[in-house]
DNA sequence: CTATTTCGTCAACCACGTTGACTATCGTAC
DNA sequence: GTACGATAGTCAACGTGGTTGACGAAATAG
């Protein structure tokens, strides 16, 4: 299982994709814990991100990742406890609690983007600009429909 | 957040693996589900293909996948008790309990085989066969130390 | 003013992972 | 042949990220 079986292409590339995947994911947060955010788990960065300048409630940002209201209200709840979101009552409408990203947060956010820049740099500098580019392109043809979902049914809990 | 954002590269490259592996995996689910397995759930399938056809143990099992011996053991719980595994003394060694793939297990495996193969020959249709293969070896070149690392540690639930 | 909808939360549950502790068995060293 | 260390499997407790169903409080529509 270590390595691909010629007989079964079709096999490898699934596997290659979660391996790219993770690979920059596991890199980004080896960074990140360097950069002083340790706490800073792989979903918290989509969530963050979710969540916006502008900030939110707990049911849009489900609706935007593709969960449950529940669901999304915990996931902010552990994002609250450890200092990168905070929660504050709308003036406006007494059943919202909106959803903000704190300086923290917004400073994981940041870091996590320029970080991905220079991964992205590195796999620029090992495979050349153009393949990258080449493998963002087809990937943005072939899997343009998952692109903003983040949950994963069945796979990872469902 | 569901289109990528020009000013941050980096940004798109790993939700696009991700949606990549998400697009092949769903595909291969609806299918396999179509073909007599709803069982199957998207993990299952790397669990059967590291058990292999001559069975092993769930402490193997744990290694193969770099999880704990313990989760190793739950996972081939719930894939024994949906009929794609089962388990058997080991005469020679009364600690060791075999876990081997049943028949229906190897018809599951055999299947996904079939349907990645030609879930692949559609991106090399779409594509062509080159930009296929250069993405292979790409991620090959990039992400060969996660090649065969199914655990996400932090990621799901760690 | 009443009926309906919406937001957030609580509770129960499931999938998948962790660590620690424990039993039973195997293999070895004496 | 027995004592001992290493190994296989399991149990228990827990953490994270999901699910559905039920419910109260507040907004909105009639």
């Amino acid at each position: 299982m270590a390595t691909p079986d010629p007989a079964r292409p079709g096999f490898a590339l699934p596997l290659l994709l979660l391996a790219g995947f993770r690979t920059l994911i596991d890199d980004l947060h080896a960074e990140l814990a360097r950069e002083g955010h340790p706490e800073l788990r792989p979903l918290h960065g989509f969530v963050l991100q979710a969540v916006g300048a502008d900030g939110t409630t707990a049911t849009e940002l489900g609706q935007r990742l593709g969960i449950s209201k529940q669901a999304a209200g915990k996931t902010v709840d552990r994002l609250v406890a450890v200092g990168y979101l905070e929660r504050a009552d709308d003036p406006a409408d007494a059943r919202r609690r909106l959803v903000r990203v704190t300086p923290r947060g917004a400073d994981g956010l940041r870091r996590s983007a320029e970080i991905f820049d220079r991964l992205r740099a590195q796999w620029a500098d090992t495979l050349g600009p153009q393949r990258v580019t080449a493998m963002e392109d087809d990937l943005t043809t072939m899997a343009a429909a998952n692109w903003f979902r983040l949950d994963v049914p069945g796979w990872f809990g469902g």
